[in-house]
DNA sequence: TTGACATATTCCCATATAAGCATATGATTT
DNA sequence: AAATCATATGCTTATATGGGAATATGTCAA
């Protein structure tokens, strides 16, 4: 099997950089196909492609205004996303660094060792 | 150019939804490769190879326990993910959706439409 | 209708999977 | 050292990109 398509679901569509640009330009104010390419400086057939993946999992929404296009973001599809590693932010709230629990413990072990000698002391 | 790699960074290696799962199980407790292998019900070097994926990007850490391999998920490397999708939080929470948007805007035009006709009025 | 503007799609290509299967590496025990 | 348990890597294959260039579709204005 290959990889799931970008147009799986909104993780693998947020997966690509400019994608997450787009979503964050157009989370803002609506906007035509044009100004995004303006903005992000990338070619017009680009930009084109990927509104279609972000279309497709309804990452961003279309309307026309006469013969432009105007593209929002809909946050809405980002919440599972938010949801998901959220789950996990307990964890990273009180899990030290590992770096940091192996010190505590060097401390614990030999609380004379200075790991830090060129610290100055304030006066 | 082709799709980044999985590895280039968080976003691409939380796309595959083995790999989430895998972070899932993780992070309540470290556990060996075997084990993941039985919970989720993969093969073994399907297992090891997310792992190194994940590895890569340094959202899970090994330690050796005699023959087996501990692992465990780096909650810490999730938090972009966490912060990026929150810029768009604002946005769900004021922005209704827009199919209560057009109906509210034609509330504004004739309230005396009821949109929802089986809908039973309290006592 | 014709032309000009705005956006979308198609084709090509280099690259990267993820799964399945076989095999290699590592550590432990006898 | 040999056997065994645990994990990692190598190989093949079907499939999906994203960018670039060319072209198609759609809309308005004269």
């Amino acid at each position: 099997m290959a990889r799931a398509a970008t147009t799986s679901d909104a993780f693998n569509a947020v997966a690509e950089p400019r994608r997450r640009e787009i979503l964050l330009l157009l989370v803002a104010r609506e906007m035509p196909v044009g100004d995004i390419v303006a903005a992000l400086r990338l070619d017009q057939p680009s930009v084109s492609k990927h509104l279609r993946v972000l279309r497709d999992v309804d990452l961003v929404r279309v309307r026309r205004n006469g013969r432009h296009k105007l593209y929002s973001t809909n946050a809405n599809a980002i919440r599972p996303l938010h949801e998901w590693t959220a789950i996990f932010e307990r964890y990273w709230k009180h899990q030290l660094d590992r770096v940091k629990q192996r010190a505590e413990a060097r401390m614990k072990q030999s609380p004379h060792l200075n790991l830090n000698p060129d610290a100055k002391e304030k006066p």
